[in-house]
DNA sequence: GCAGGCGTAGGATGATCGTCCTACAATAAG
DNA sequence: CTTATTGTAGGACGATCATCCTACGCCTGC
């Protein structure tokens, strides 16, 4: 209660159910219930569910937005934010094990709807990006970094995806100890170099 | 058309349009115009639409059933089929870029509706999954095929997922390129081992 | 005490949905 | 030719949806 108003009840009930239910399967009615409110009278705070979807979309870049800044500030090692990334899949099991990883299940569900805020979606995913970029640019992989960060974020989504499929905790926890595996090999980046030449001749040889 | 029933065709045009536009998203009556056939005369073929869901899902098995049979036949190498079930990321570009992995976004719409039919829809990964497994069995990994099989299933559905949120064939591109390369490092059980055990105690040396 | 704006309640509206019914065409069997 | 079976067409049905309207309660400033 205290200082949020009827809107941002709003918006964060919405916030839940599009995570949960779907954008689509998530009516008005369920967004009333949920902040006990008329229904009809949300056309005073919102013109259209389009609009709540925005609303909802501002929500959670603002959200990533103010935790990858906490993030930032709470840990010291690129690798260890990075970590604190991988570790999502661990801390928020109980409700990926359901729902998946908001991020993507929305991008994918209104990729499937053709929806005009496709590309505000996917800004959440930029966010991440860019911040695991500059970790590892700060790994000192400046060329890779791009890459490196997109193939977090599609590893994560896989294991997310997998995950509410499967729930299998068990196989979570292994991808998130492989990728910290992985993610330790690129945190020197020198011995990384050495390592990955031995091995490229290594694995030429012939039987 | 030959001998095709109007089932069959009615299936088919479901599962595509399912793979578009997704399950909850697709109504009788866009069936019924794919088909070019009478909205109302469905009742006749199916009682519900969740009806439809099931026999879209078993063609889908059917269907997978099928190509990794032929995949079994037409690769004679293990590491090559499992190549083959990689590039289907670059194979089938031009749909995952706009709809996804159509396996994968099944379950995550399913699982958000809360869907009867989700364990249904996660036998066609279970496929895929016991494919892979067999595969990593015949290349010397009894141990943990199931792990590996369930790693490559999880990367190849990251990476669908963030290529139909960022459209990037090059992003795609790269990471069958790294998948198939990490696999070929798994195509050779002894020469892996040998170079794992090494590249631990690298990397636990510090600076 | 009164006027006016802000927020709310509850229902009307038209569209669309899944479902279902009934009448009709077509083919095959008697 | 008649009959029965199989498939089709088109619309009716109740429910639900997003959207919109109007009337009402509450608070503030005068």
């Amino acid at each position: 209660m205290g200082d949020k108003t009827t809107c941002d009840h709003i918006v964060e009930a919405a916030d839940q159910l599009f995570y949960r239910q779907g954008y689509e399967h998530t009516s008005f009615s369920d967004i009333a219930d949920a902040v006990q409110i008329s229904r009809g009278n949300f056309y005073y705070h919102f013109k259209t569910k389009d609009e709540i979807l925005d609303a909802v979309i501002d929500l959670r870049i603002g959200n990533t937005q103010k935790m990858l800044e906490r993030w930032e500030s709470e840990e010291e090692h690129p690798e260890d934010r990075i970590k604190r990334y991988i570790h999502i899949l661990l801390t928020n099991w109980s409700k990926i094990k359901y729902f998946g990883c908001p991020v993507g299940t929305l991008c994918t569900e209104l990729a499937k709807l053709n929806h005009t805020s496709q590309e505000e979606a996917s800004k959440v995913f930029t966010l991440f990006r860019t911040w695991l970029r500059q970790q590892f640019i700060l790994l000192g992989h400046k060329k890779d970094a791009d890459a490196l960060a997109m193939h977090v974020l599609a590893w994560s989504q896989g294991v997310a995806t997998l995950a509410s499929t499967f729930h299998d905790k068990k196989f979570v926890r292994k991808e998130v100890k492989q990728m910290c595996e992985w993610l330790k090999s690129y945190s020197n980046p020198l011995i990384l170099g050495f390592r990955f030449e031995f091995c490229k001749n290594l694995t030429k040889m012939e039987f």
